[in-house]
DNA sequence: GCATAATATGTAGAAGATCGAGGTAACTTC
DNA sequence: GAAGTTACCTCGATCTTCTACATATTATGC
């Protein structure tokens, strides 16, 4: 059984300013990173990777280059902007404020907190 | 600076869930509790709060019954179903496996992993 | 008696994100 | 020359969330 995990509303941007910002890297290698990384947890279909890579393009998050990939094809490269940074280290924040709330929630027993 | 904070899709369905898990409970006092447990960074808006309440319940998440609160006043009182209680325990499972993906994914440095 | 706040429910409409399905093209291998 | 992989892209359906609005009851203050 795969392990079906769509991402909820907001996260795939976070994975991905992260992912560049380890380095530029194309967008279909950004979706094998991720994959490989997470073992299959987060996988990315093309119609919310391209949408998405568009969309912080626009947001001035991501700047990008056509360069050779190491195949020797083009491929878009991205690289996170300064202000990329400044919003993945905000988004960063807020994923882990909102992890822990949630983790206390789910560790509630019947006559917990107060 | 208040905790602005935006669950993410598919996130509200889960603390609803589990909040109705300990027992049975009016929705107001559902926003109540997520908002004093997480200190303030889930904060559930009413028109957010009740279209899930139906949701869950036309899914037979959620079962409800009118009944008086502590302060005399009528209101309706949702409780886990059995299925509702599956549903939680897949979620929360759910949950669990892609925060630890993302976070591992949020650690990474460069050169990193593979 | 009247205004305000808190409790408690609900709807409508806008805005955004994800995803399945489709399309293009180049390069590699058999 | 057919198939598979890499690499880019768009479109439309679908679902959530959120802002704003609407309603009714109870309690508090003046």
């Amino acid at each position: 059984m795969p392990a079906k995990s769509d991402l909820p509303q907001g996260t795939l941007d976070l994975l991905i300013l992260k992912i560049a910002a380890l380095g530029p890297i194309h967008g279909y290698a950004i979706a094998q990173r991720l994959q490989q990384v997470s073992r299959d947890v987060v996988q990315v279909p093309q119609g919310s990777l391209y949408p998405a890579l568009h969309r912080l393009e626009n947001r001035g998050l991501l700047a990008a280059d056509w360069k050779e990939t190491e195949t020797g094809r083009e491929a878009k490269f991205y690289r996170l902007t300064r202000k990329g940074r400044a919003q993945l280290e905000t988004e960063a924040a807020s994923w882990r404020r909102l992890t822990e709330a949630v983790g206390i929630i789910l560790r509630l027993r019947e006559g917990g907190a107060e």
